[in-house]
DNA sequence: CTCAGGAATATTGTATACAATATCCATATG
DNA sequence: CATATGGATATTGTATACAATATTCCTGAG
């Protein structure tokens, strides 16, 4: 099977289902910013590139609208979302919370295995620090998903998921990594309080990070959206 | 269009896409708890019985799935979700934060409609206190859906859905309402919160709510699972 | 009588065909 | 020359056909 968005065909694995590897496919697409926001997305060109018929392809488009990752208009297509700043904000505000959560539970309830994998996770963040902005981007995606994970908490594990892949959007959207100089340093806080399992801490170094965060990247957008 | 999950034909009105049909009308069945957990659903059957094909009953089928609300395994079709013990405190735990921030958004930003449509839902929770389970879940569920949208806050408005939804199959699942005595107290603290537009107070009545609720529910569940 | 094996049935997953709506471009008209 | 109108084209939405996997139940051996 080949597959590929925009240009070269791309071999990829097909798994058990074919609609699970076009997700995946067009999720990463999206979330790696390949497509950007506002670009339309042709059923049949995408079919015909990946070598599927229509019906899974409509399967994974369907999923990743409700993720909120595209936006379908009645028999007009579907596009990358394109997020207005008043949305980031609001993201960005039920984040701080939610990542505050996420790191007073992870606190609390992470084992030796999350210790490991966190502390591998902020390692690649930091030996990326010269990468582009969509690998920094997708690197530091990858320690928040960490983090959440560490909670051991299926119902925050869903809900996190979606406001990083929210994120991620709107990042690729300012276009802008916004390495601001404090970053290192309040990752290393979080994971200092998460391995110190003292969540009070962890949750305030989260929301503080998220709030640095927010303030930069809402700046880059047009307020006018 | 004739349609009904079990039993007798219900009409339906068919909106611009049969998926979204189909969607609501299954979304409410399984809040509603006229769908059991555990209960499988047939993509044929229920083809069959809403007048349409498959596609459309699949495509809603999906994102129900991703809701949270049915569960597929591949090639052994869909159910209705059961939820386990921890699950449904992991949930509440999130849901403690959501609604404690939604309502101190609330308290900052709702409106003048807002306040009418909270007060009108909170009289309708009021007035089915003699009322079976099923109708006090649904009034229940409205009574948190108007305050979040009173957050006006999209990202979260999605998010808490998503965990309202949730929680109303863990009640059903329990299939008791749990009328806690401080239930009108504890929502008349809320509203009044809102009203008065003090978020502190606002948050900490939400959260206090969830926490009373989450109680109750939670011991009515098996504990192994 | 119990259990293993296998065919028949049923159900899901994928592909294709058909219908309906929207988009685009050419042409004509003011 | 700008704009409206009409048809041709393209794309989405729905239905159906085909393929693959799972389930069921019957039969026969031990």
């Amino acid at each position: 099977m080949i597959l590929a968005v925009h240009h070269a065909p791309v071999a990829f694995a097909r798994p058990v289902l074919v609609r699970d590897g076009v997700y995946e496919h067009l999720r990463r697409a999206v979330l790696d910013g390949e497509i950007a926001p506002g670009e339309r997305i042709g059923e049949v060109e995408l079919g015909e590139r990946l070598g599927v018929s229509r019906t899974p392809i409509r399967e994974a488009i369907m999923r990743l609208t409700q993720d909120g990752l595209l936006v379908a208009e009645a028999n007009k297509g579907v596009r990358v979302r394109t997020v207005t700043a008043q949305e980031a904000r609001d993201t960005y505000a039920v984040r701080e919370e939610l990542d505050g959560l996420g790191a007073a539970l992870a606190a609390a309830a992470h084992t030796a295995a999350d210790a490991a994998a966190l502390r591998a996770a902020l390692a690649e963040v930091n030996a990326a620090k010269g990468g582009d902005y969509r690998q920094q981007t997708r690197l530091d995606l990858s320690f928040h998903r960490v983090i959440a994970l560490a909670a051991h908490n299926a119902a925050l594990g869903d809900l996190a998921r979606d406001l990083e892949q929210r994120v991620a959007l709107i990042k690729h959207q300012t276009r802008t990594y916004n390495a601001h100089p404090d970053t290192a340093a309040q990752h290393a806080a979080i994971l200092k309080a998460v391995l110190d399992r003292d969540a009070p801490a962890a949750r305030e170094a989260a929301r503080l990070h998220v709030r640095t965060f927010a303030a930069l990247v809402v700046n880059e957008m047009n307020p006018e959206t």
